[in-house]
DNA sequence: TAACTGACTGATCGAACGGTCAGTACCGTA
DNA sequence: TACGGTACTGACCGTTCGATCAGTCAGTTA
């Protein structure tokens, strides 16, 4: 590809014009196309299953000009991961301050919100899902573990409130419930990408009727009504 | 390190013998010490993160050698996948055969054994659990993905059985509600092996605490006692 | 003793990797 | 016209990768 029609034209991040939620900092047109095709590369493939050869390729660049606008591979991948983070935990912590909302609504809205930015933007997802689970890359993970952990304590935070209002049991773990609703979000997510892992479950089509389900269980349960409560015996009250 | 001390006795898979499960197949001393520090490195990092120096240095033998016991580098991965995978959806599905158990008591039964089982051994889960989320390594996906398939069909089959047996409420997707409790069986896992990613969280200490939170969240969910039965506006019937 | 087999090694291969560098083209400013 | 700065390139560097090779050694068989 030629060397682009128009050099040098700082233009307010691309993505974030259509967006208008990501990148505030101003980057080059080059320096753009440079990390869109990075973060496709990083989102489809482990840290070094992606070469600079690869990026540079497809940002339709010559591998120079990436150590031009980047350090190094590891600031390139750095970068990438504050954009996908960027802008994550709000909505939780939001919603936690809400005072007029029941914690049975927040709680609803919040499970939607999480199916709708995990299945929103697959790329973004796979970013962050790959970088949680690759413990061998220390760097980006300084970078989403505060986003997560911001994000766990807001959701743990709502669901305690929602015992202390008497509206949830306070026999369940506010964390593990949390990670239960997280987890199943991430796999239901991970399930419909993977193309064929466990092709053909009916559920997993619509997105929205997942965490619709994910939140009526959660409520709920699944015991048929006028069941006694489950195993009283192993109840553990939480201090 | 030394070329060991007798070399070609071809005992029968040292770690079977003390595990009593796994590994059927005779391989001989040196390769089983190749395959142990495989497997350890690939649940570590990504297969491209792994080298066949590494490897070799981990296993005590010089580079050459895994290539004389294995074809090559991805032969090798897929003979650690083998025997990680073994064995593994046996248990759903005799639990589902099972003519004297109730569906309720066969859930908590399966939900304990996934935890037990993923806690029971990290190395094993961390490889499985890489390779569900690796998109751009097919090869071992072809091997794992039938396990998880089994598995996966015995627990909706599970969950089945309880609907129809009016022990479960039937306004819930077998499938969708499988992949919740795999997913948080995996997220508690994750977490707790992450060292740190959400440390400090109360529940995620003991395993089995958590199986049984996950277990009576499932049953009976978290709305308080008394309270309506959850949304039934957005109820949806499963034909 | 001789022939054969399998386990194992050091040395080495070409390819691909991340990264560097001198040089070119284009811009706004003086 | 000259200059400094930015974007960008092809050529190249040293290193590391997976894989190959000829050859050594120990044990088994004839």
């Amino acid at each position: 590809m030629t060397p682009t029609s128009s050099p040098s034209e700082p233009v307010q991040s691309a993505a974030a014009s259509e967006s208008g939620a990501t990148a505030p900092i101003v980057v080059s047109a080059g320096a753009r196309a440079i990390l869109d095709a990075a973060a496709a590369a990083f989102a489809k493939a482990s840290f070094d299953s992606v070469s600079i050869a690869d990026i540079a390729s497809q940002a339709g660049v010559c591998k120079a000009n990436i150590f031009h606008h980047f350090k190094s591979k590891e600031a390139l991948y750095l970068e990438v991961m504050r954009e996908a983070c960027k802008g994550h935990a709000e909505f939780a912590e939001a919603l936690l301050a809400d005072p007029t909302l029941s914690s049975v609504d927040k709680l609803r809205r919040l499970i939607e919100y999480d199916f709708r930015t995990l299945f929103g933007n697959e790329e973004r997802s796979h970013l962050i899902l790959r970088e949680i689970l690759d413990t061998g890359c220390r760097t980006g993970r300084t970078l989403v573990e505060p986003v997560f952990l911001r994000n766990f304590t807001a959701v743990v935070g709502l669901i305690r409130q929602g015992q202390q209002r008497a509206e949830f049991t306070t026999d369940v773990d506010p964390a593990v419930l949390a990670m239960m609703v997280g987890g199943a979000a991430m796999m239901l997510f991970q399930n419909r990408c993977s193309d064929g892992l466990l092709a053909g479950v009916d559920g997993s089509a619509d997105p929205m009727a997942c965490a619709n389900t994910v939140f009526r269980t959660v409520l709920g349960g699944i015991a048929a009504r006028g069941s006694s409560p489950a195993t009283p015996s192993r109840l553990r009250e939480i201090p």
